[in-house]
RNA sequence: GGCCCCGUCGUCUAGUGGCCUAGGACUCUGGCUUCUCAAGCCAGCUACGCGGGUUCGAAUCCCGUCGGGGCUACCA
């Protein structure tokens, strides 16, 4: 691989299929794609595979760009950048892989296959009972003219099928090794359908070859079609030296060690977003499954990512994915970020939980409150619920925390927490921690857990807030006392 | 069924024949700190699937076995 860097450009591409919401497989196998360019200085290729319009829509297309986006996973080409090998959706080249079917078929290398889906299916079951390996059986493989007019008269409608030839197909994986597949394990299979239009393994090689892909980084899943592939490879005249490399990545699993689904899992990239994850934070996580830098570090940096990423330090066995540990991360990462941008991040969340409209004031004091709540939050979705106070007048007094307050102690608490805090010149949370020490503490002899407790509750609504002095000083005297005052 | 891939703590991993009485992280448990919740700090639990080889020596190499997963489409 040393060699080819010095010889020519690398280039890896990221092809999905946008059936569905890009998920946490998807972008793992994105963001090795990507860190593997950046990190060899090659370049970064976005491919669309459109080419089962009946499952794709414009909608997941868009979605996955803004997915990418979102994650910073730039490309340097691809939808909305274009390049030098365009177009980058399938569904956009259909010319392209019609010339090259009809290139096979001339050469020999496909043939048109009459056979209907429905005896396809009949033979395979008996292929099946017979206990052989299912699969076609090259029934077309050899038709005679006279067959062909037979077939054409009674207006069947042939697919291209690819000619596999005896033998085997060998390469090496950078993953998994040496690899060796028998092609009578491989049948001959469909590269176009009837109306022309092509199927993955078609597209999928033609579009590598034609965009001079160099280094195929993808889902293990699709290991066992990679003969199909390098078949292709063979019938465009590809010389074997010029082969991209392979690498398989391991599967990313669920909890229950199946594939990922909504069931063990949120899978959709969408949802972490909405669920306050930062992008940094599911990179970072999932750089981690499948790939680790080597040395005993866990936080990298995207930037880091790209330094240390390398094919041979990707495992070969699959990994559970934790949502644990991508909470701890996101906290990490949470923590890691500067104010500023703290509040950049959180807005949104603020705002669609209703609590602001979003003026400078709200913002501002949101900003104030930030400081406080950095280290006690996992996701930006908890920031609403932590900043709740600073808003309203009064506050409502959760349930459970109601019934903690109710009691004659807690009432005595609040009384004489008034009575110390309303002469109050100087508000500060140092002023208010010595204030109510003084009266609750010192004088009633009170736990501080106990004391401070009735006060927080009052003050916040809640027994969990941020601290409870500097939660006071920034809702201010006025607002603070009134809690207290409506409490008791 | 066939073909293929994979197998170190509960989870992610380090480990490429001796540095391993197997290291780190997350989780969990206990403790410290403490105005709640967190964060932080300390400690603890827990792993080389199994059986044979090869070797002075194996988590590391070989064989078998068991287990998990993928593919087996006119999906990708």
């Amino acid at each position: 691989m040393a060699n080819d860097s010095l010889k020519k450009e690398i280039r890896v591409r990221f092809a999905p299929s946008p059936t569905g919401d890009l998920h946490v497989g998807n972008i793992r196998t994105a963001l090795f794609d990507w860190a593997y360019a950046r990190h060899t200085g090659g370049k970064f290729i976005f491919r669309i595979e459109d080419t089962d319009r009946e499952r794709v829509t414009d909608q997941y297309i868009a979605a996955a760009i803004d997915t990418l986006r979102w994650l910073g996973l730039e490309w340097d080409e691809g939808p909305e950048v274009g390049g030098p090998y365009g177009p980058y959706l399938q569904s956009q080249r259909l010319d392209i892989y019609a010339k090259w079917a009809q290139t096979f078929l001339d050469n020999g290398d496909a043939y048109r296959c009459y056979c209907s889906t429905e005896e396809l299916e009949a033979r395979r079951e008996s292929q099946r009972a017979a206990n052989l390996a299912p699969g076609y059986d090259g029934k077309c493989r050899n038709l005679s003219a006279a067959e062909i007019a037979k077939y054409e008269g009674e207006g069947r409608k042939p697919v291209t099928r690819m000619r596999m030839p005896d033998g085997e197909t060998q390469f090496n994986d950078a993953i998994r090794g040496d690899l060796v597949f028998e092609h009578k394990f491989v049948p001959d299979f469909v590269l176009a359908r009837a109306d022309g239009s092509p199927l993955y393994t078609l597209a999928v090689a033609v579009d590598d070859v034609l965009m001079k892909v160099t280094h195929i980084l993808r889902g293990e899943d699709l290991l066992s079609s990679t003969p199909r592939q390098i078949r292709v490879y063979q019938a465009m005249g590809v010389a074997p030296e010029d082969y991209p490399i392979f690498a398989h990545l391991p599967f990313v699993m669920g909890q229950d060690n199946t594939k990922l689904s909504k069931r063990n899992g949120e899978v959709s990239i969408a949802w972490y977003r909405d669920a306050g994850f930062l992008p940094e934070a599911i990179c970072n996580y999932l750089a981690l499954l499948g790939w680790s830098p080597g040395d005993d570090r866990e936080n990298v940096t995207m930037q880091e990512l790209t330094e240390l990423f390398t094919v041979e330090r990707v495992n070969s066995s699959p990994a559970r994915f934790d949502m644990k540990k991508l909470e701890a991360i996101n906290g990490d990462k949470i923590r890691a970020l500067t104010i500023d941008d703290f509040l950049l991040r959180a807005l949104p969340f603020v705002t669609n939980a209703g609590i602001i409209s979003g003026t400078d004031s709200e913002k501002a004091v949101i900003k104030s409150v930030l400081p406080i709540i950095q280290e006690r939050i996992a996701k930006l979705s908890e920031v609403p619920q932590m900043v709740k106070f600073l808003f309203g007048e009064s506050v409502e007094i959760e349930g459970e925390s109601k019934e903690k307050i109710s009691d004659e102690v807690s009432k005595d608490v609040l009384r004489r927490s008034l009575a110390a805090l309303e002469p109050l010149k100087i508000w500060n949370h140092g002023s208010i921690d010595a204030a109510l020490r003084a009266v609750l503490i010192e004088e009633m002899g009170l736990k501080p857990r106990i004391a401070f407790g009735a006060v927080r509750i009052a003050v916040t609504g809640s027994h969990i807030s941020p601290p409870l002095f500097e939660s006071m000083e920034l809702l201010g005297k006025e607002r603070a006392i009134t809690r207290i005052k409506n409490a008791i």
